[in-house]
DNA sequence: AGCTTTTATGTGATTTTGTCACTGAAGCCC
DNA sequence: GGGCTTCAGTGACAAAATCACATAAAAGCT
């Protein structure tokens, strides 16, 4: 009898109810991967290798322009997988982003050639890949109507209010925080600039303090 | 014995597949609708009461902004299920954005009760809606980095080639142009006009004449 | 045909956003 | 302290979106 691995059972329960021989075979082979925070998992153009079962820490996915200009797509926070691995996998496409370890991430790896035998083998595998499978797209169509329709005074001020109801002083650069909305740094440079003079945030280098909620609130109110 | 709609069954070979009891009874109950073109299917906000099988004709999938701008997300052409029809029901959510009919469309309709059931009982199913679910993502992330990245003029010239490869003279106005693209009309008119000093494209009033693609071209090898 | 209404496009002025080319300041490492 | 690197500020300009209109072609009506 093959037993799962405990970290795998402990964040998808589901897996261990899986019952054919096949998917149980598979995931105890898995191999368990650690990266330090701050690397590159993949890179844009990759062929897919492997698939990934993340169950600790935080990787985000960043497409990127020709001329250096970068996006936050998603992420995959504490537990999942990865959609886009899963998409290149069945579509046998390269990768057409880069993902990046925000802290140190726990991972399991499932090769290919295994993933492909999962699908064909195990009615419990394949249900699992599937159902994890889908559930970005609702926050890619969003982030498609944001990009289309919204100025990003709105979007930076959302942004602050989301992080600032859990820490009040931000550990994060202008630049990163262009990243995390797909514009430029100087363009949420001036517009924290302008948040500054209005009195809702005080900047440090490397910090924002979001000192009021509500001023920034009203902005988002005022302009949606 | 239930037996499979010819339609269906000529659309998706692989429902025929399916050999249990439950997913060839929940198919042969589904409804054939037919819808005429320019009808809207569903709208931003409601709820989702069916699961879309469509085998004829072209629905777009458009967001819609507060002021009125729009842009098309994706297409269903020919034959494919709806995605965000399924993630709204995965998510028991409303539609983030609109489905218009553009050809007279045939879809099979399956409730939201039986989809339900279909994802718990049936394994061919099940399995059929999450392979028929992922497809779109890599549209979606090329679609976000278009909007993020890329230049009005490139991504206009850009569509102007391929769709200018079937036909030289495209019936399309300024205004859906700009919902293609998610940009303003006002913008299309202007760089259309710009391509035309350039003679690739003659304007007419909702026409498009595609005189040089290899003017086209070159804008868009330029840009990118 | 003449008239009205709707739809499609044109255009100037202004604002917002992105780009480029710098500057200076803060932190880090010998 | 001197030399790095990283982070932020800024002015000038270009691109895109918005607003407020003006025409003008088509469609509908009597």
């Amino acid at each position: 009898m093959n037993t799962l691995h405990p970290l795998l059972q402990q964040r998808y329960p589901q897996l261990a109810q899986i019952d054919d021989q096949d998917g149980q075979a598979i995931l105890s082979q898995a191999q368990l991967l650690t990266v330090p925070a701050g690397q590159s998992v993949f890179r844009i153009g990759d062929p897919c290798q492997n698939y990934l079962l993340v169950v600790e820490g935080s990787i985000k996915v960043v497409g990127r322009s020709a001329n250096g200009r970068e996006i936050v797509l998603y992420r995959i926070e504490d537990c999942g997988t990865c959609v886009l691995t899963t998409a290149c996998l069945l579509g046998q496409d390269a990768y057409p982003a880069e993902g990046i370890t925000e802290t140190k991430v726990k991972a399991f790896a499932i090769p290919r050639s295994q993933f492909e035998q999962a699908l064909n083998c195990s009615e419990g595998l394949r249900s699992f890949i599937f159902q994890s499978y889908g559930s970005r797209m609702g926050g890619l169509i969003g982030l498609v109507q944001q990009l289309a329709f919204e100025r990003i005074d709105l979007r930076l001020a959302r942004y602050l209010i989301e992080k600032g109801l859990s820490r009040v002083e931000l550990t994060i650069t202008h630049h990163e925080l262009a990243t995390e909305l797909g514009s430029a740094r100087e363009v949420i440079s001036r517009q924290l600039k302008s948040f500054e003079q209005h009195g809702w945030v005080r900047l440090g280098r490397g910090t924002i303090r979001v000192d009021d909620l509500d001023g920034l609130r009203a902005q988002v109110e005022f302009q949606s």
